[in-house]
RNA sequence: GCGGGGGUUGCCGAGCGGUCAAAGGCGCGGGAUUUAGGGUCCCGUCCCGUAGGGGUUCGAGGGUUCGAAUCCCUCCCCCCGCACCA
């Protein structure tokens, strides 16, 4: 039996010694494949196989059809986790020691070495290119790198000078989750609850008290129903009243500590008692009324401010509490509140949809059942759904001042503005899901980071320019081409900047490191400069900005680009020469969690620092790889390293396996046992060729055309399934189907498999390379690797062998069918239709309908003859007239009379006189009476 | 909530107006074999059927059509993203 790996080690060597794989620019096209670098906080594993397999399969697909293939690969270790990972091995962590030895492989005397970022990248850098190279992926490794090389971060600096010049990049403020334990923002994982909260923006509403300079903050998420506004609440509790931006302000102790983490500049000037102000009166701004301060026990102090305004018209939870307050006679007295006072708090309708008549809130919880404020879950669900329509559909009604008519969904913005503007409102930041836990176990807060360097995606000509050129993108699947839209558009400025971590710093802000996603936007750029970089040639001192705006933009000369770089000019126009032939990217094929993130900020780096002719071509996109259908995770396991696969299972296999285990985004199981059966399959495939490879051809028959017909159409299926990246349709079709195809061939008894070896061994070699590698060079010098792909070639069709092969097997099984009910069966007859059926099925074929048919049939005098036999004929064989199949079956069942014997272990006759009329008459063209004895 | 994708026969997964009981793989059952229970090769695998046939299926319910897994509408359910993290 075959050995794969050792197969795969002899042709990876030899590809290796005989550079097939280094691209340099020559007079064929180019096709520049890129594959996002891979992050070392681990070993590859299946999931970098499948987007590397992809990309490899796809670039020797493009090589074997003639393209000048550059397929290069760096490896990226910037941003925090690395040092994450340096300081838990310190720690000797158990739980990551655990994980990297059970499912990194990462021996234990090794991994208690990585104690510093600096070992870690060296160590699994090596590993990393071990495991590619094990896997005889087809990459340019002249090219590789580190993204903490120097020169790597003079090439960051350079872009980034860039992108400051051209404005792009901003200083801002913005809110993120951040724990005052840890005085640190916090990630998704470094949290023990509260994962899925996002930070929601309030208008915070400024109310002022009646004769008292003091400020009613009440926090909304529907600005626009400031015209509705009865009154405000609070909870009968302790509140604050504190020193905000140099107003004084009246919110709950939560909200208090809450705004000390915002820019704002707060000072607590004492405790009070909301019960203190129940009663008094402030004035809504904007509308300018003034409405009571009411006491309501739904008020949740611990979100926002704790101050809200009321709204029942609008608001169900409103609508109710001034209900239970109508009813509570207690209570009012309580806080001496006069019941006309309530009694005159009618709801004011401010927003008009279709369906929703009289006052919408009132109308809602009535249809739920509301009884009091105490009903939260149905109070829930008639906010929202009450939100969701006027939101949709509602419009502003007349008594909305400026606002009137518009569209809620635009109102609610524009209110918010001019608020802000006119200094009638602020913003509170707070999270949707509470409570939020830091894995310290400090609860955290939304704090507003100040004077950080952004990226300016939000800006619309930014946008624009990477919008219109998504258009002329090829995108794979195309409906990504929407997500990509949808997600360009929701895009807002991207905080680059970062304080701990490894990377490049901020060239004119050292203080700061450039975030590890926004340092790897326009890399691919880099592999042309690579090859210098690692031939010597080029040194970071070299790369002065003069340099690489000549060699990467064209901008100045190569005269003074090479005096500033201090190199030959004729090494710098080599450069510039090699990168005006690479780029643009042809194809970036990266796995879908990129899709957000990364590919969104590739397009928009390139757009804004190349010019047009070298902005991406097309993006794929493929989805995840699971483990025995259990989610992989690089921190907590399960996973399966490259190398391990292929150290089971064999390269190829994995390979071929991880191409056909899905298609596109949707994602692959990795399940061992179907990857044994799969590596079955290949060590079959892999002795069949052996066997037959070498014989001599002979001399055609007709079940040779039929093979050779079919594969071509296998030709065509696979060309057309990778011109659109269908691996798994392609492997279907290049392996599997063939294969099927094969064994018909050599259960026929076919002899001359060699016809169709040397394409079947070129159709399967981007997927199976190293195989079939060795089996071309049981007859070949060249590599199968370099060979031209096989093109389709029409005139090799033959529709005749194929419906011949059809029809046989069709018969066997009909006859097999017919078998099963006769027990002891020994013979077969059969009978093909007679003539004046095929005749009359010709015209049938050719006829619109039924009585067409007929019509043209009682012509001949013949069939007139047995009209109605024929009439019966007509009809029946009328609608599936296209399974009409018309050949010289006699001639067929004749010479074929011993595999049909064989096959149904029946002593076959085309005596008809044997056969019974009634059987007769039932066969139609293709489908001969059979009658079984 | 918003956006994107999806629900197909035991499982994975193709099909996306007729060629569909629906490819292929896996699993399962049976047979063959120079049969070691693991390899290979056949056959079967929704239900019924003593003649190659019939019946019922493709998340649910309507509709369009001579004809729907495939098109339209409504509903239910599942997955992914929503950020400063690679």
């Amino acid at each position: 039996m075959a050995d794969f790996r050792e197969i795969e080690k002899k042709w990876q060597k030899v590809w290796q010694e005989s550079r097939i794989f280094e691209a340099d620019p020559d007079n064929r096209q180019k096709f520049f494949i890129t594959i996002p670098y891979p992050y070392l906080n681990g070993n590859l594993h299946a999931g970098h196989t499948r987007t590397l397999t992809i990309g490899d399969a796809f670039a020797r697909y493009m090589r074997m059809k003639g393209y000048n293939v550059l397929f290069p690969l760096g490896f990226h270790v910037t941003g925090t986790p690395i040092i994450g990972l340096a300081e838990l091995i310190a720690k000797r962590d158990e739980k990551t020691i655990e994980v990297y030895t059970k499912y990194h492989d990462v021996p234990l005397e090794d991994l208690l070495e990585l104690t510093t970022p600096e070992k870690i990248v060296e160590y699994f850098s090596r590993e990393a290119l071990q495991a590619l190279k094990n896997i005889g992926y087809s990459i340019d490794w002249r090219r590789v790198f580190t993204t903490t090389d120097e020169e790597y971060q003079r090439f960051i600096e350079w872009q980034y000078w860039k992108l400051k010049e051209m404005g792009l990049i901003v200083k801002g403020t913005h809110p993120v989750r951040y724990c005052p334990h840890d005085q640190n923002p916090v990630e998704d994982h470094d949290l023990l609850m509260g994962e899925g909260a996002t930070i929601v923006e309030f208008t915070v509403i400024k109310f002022k008290l009646e004769d008292e300079d003091l400020v009613f903050p009440c926090a909304t998420l529907r600005p626009e129903t400031i015209f509705g506004v009865t009154n405000i609440w609070v909870k009968p509790t302790k509140y604050v009243i504190a020193e905000v931006d140099g107003e004084k302000w009246f919110v709950s102790r939560e909200a208090y500590e809450k705004l000390t983490y915002t820019e704002k500049s707060v000072k607590q000037i004492r405790e009070v008692d909301a019960r203190e102000y129940i009663g008094k009166y402030v004035t809504v701004p904007l509308v300018n009324r003034k409405v009571p301060i009411l006491p309501a026990d739904f008020v949740d102090t611990d979100n926002a401010t704790g101050v809200v305004m009321s709204v029942p018209a609008h608001a169900p939870y409103d609508y109710a509490a001034i209900e239970d307050l109508k009813r509570d006679e207690k209570r009012l007295q309580e806080f001496g509140i006069d019941r006309s006072v309530v009694e005159n708090l009618k709801p004011i309708v401010l927003i008009g949809t279709s369906e929703l008549k009289g006052v919408p809130a009132e109308e809602i919880a009535r249809e739920l059942g509301v009884r009091s404020q105490k009903d939260v879950e149905l109070l829930e669900k008639a906010t929202k759904t009450l939100y969701k329509k006027e939101y949709h559909t509602g419009v502003m009604l007349e008594n909305t001042m400026n606002y009137a008519r518009m569209k809620v969904s635009e109102a609610k913005e524009k209110i918010h503005e001019d608020l802000i503007k006119a200094g009638l409102a602020d913003v509170f930041y707070e999270f949707s899901e509470k409570p939020v836990v830091c894995r310290c176990g400090t609860k955290c807060v939304v704090k507003v980071v100040r004077d950080q360097w952004f990226l300016n995606y939000s800006n619309r000509e930014w946008k624009n320019k990477v919008l219109n050129h998504l258009e002329n993108m090829r995108i794979i699947p195309n409906y990504y081409k929407e997500e990509f839209r949808n997600k360009i558009e929701w895009l807002k400025d991207k905080a680059c900047a970062r304080r701990k971590g490894l990377g490049t710093r901020i060239p004119w802000d050292k203080e700061w490191l450039i975030e590890s996603l926004s340092d790897s936007t326009i890399y691919m750029a880099y592999y042309i400069l690579a090859k210098y970089i690692n031939e010597g040639v080029l040194k970071a001192e070299n790369m002065t900005n003069e340099f690489l705006d000549y060699v990467l933009l064209g901008k100045g000369n190569a005269e003074s680009a090479a005096n500033s770089a201090g190199l030959e000019k004729d090494v710098v126009e080599r450069i510039r020469a090699d990168f005006e032939y690479w780029y643009p990217v042809d194809l970036r094929s990266s796995g879908k969690d990129l899709v957000a993130n990364h590919l969104l900020f590739y397009l928009f780096h390139h757009v804004a620092i190349f010019p047009p002719e070298k902005w991406p071509r097309a993006i794929a996109v493929n989805g995840y790889v699971s483990l025995e259908g259990k989610k992989m995770s690089k921190s907590k396991g399960p996973l399966l390293t490259m190398k391990r696969a292929v150290q089971q299972y064999g390269a190829d296999v994995t390979r071929l396996y991880i191409l056909h285990a899905a298609e596109y985004d949707s994602d692959a199981d990795w399940k061992s046992r179907e990857v044994e059966g799969l590596a079955n399959h290949l060590r079959r495939f892999y002795s069949l060729v052996k066997d037959h490879y070498l014989k001599q051809q002979q001399r055609m028959t007709m079940l040779d055309r039929w093979l050779v017909s079919r594969m071509q159409r296998a030709i065509r299926e696979v060309r057309d399934a990778m011109d659109k990246l269908q691996t798994r349709r392609a492997v279907n079709a290049a392996f599997f189907e063939v294969m099927n195809d094969v064994r018909w061939y050599l259960r026929r008894g076919g002899e001359n498999l060699v016809i169709i070896l040397d394409d079947w061994l070129k159709l399967l070699s981007p997927f199976a390379p190293h195989i079939c590698e060795d089996l071309w060079h049981l007859k070949h010098d060249s590599f199968v690797s370099l060979e031209s792909y096989p093109e389709f070639d029409e005139s090799k069709i033959n529709e005749e062998a194929e419906m011949a092969e059809e029809y046989l097997k069709r018969l066997i099984e009909d006859i097999m069918e017919v078998k099963k009910f006769v027990e002891g069966a020994k013979e077969v007859y059969i009978h093909p239709a007679d003539e004046w059926k095929i005749e009359a099925a010709k015209v049938v074929i050719d006829s619109k309908d039924v009585g067409e048919a007929i019509k043209k049939l009682m012509q001949d005098e013949e069939m007139r003859k047995i009209g109605k036999e024929v009439t019966n004929f007509v009809k029946r064989v009328f609608k599936d007239r296209k399974k009409l199949v018309i050949l010289n079956e006699k001639e067929l069942i004749e010479k074929n009379s011993d595999f049909i014997e064989s096959e149904t272990g029946l002593k076959l006759s085309l005596d008809s006189s044997k056969v019974p009329d009634e059987k007769k008459r039932v066969a139609i063209p293709g489908k001969p009476a059979i009658y079984v004895l």
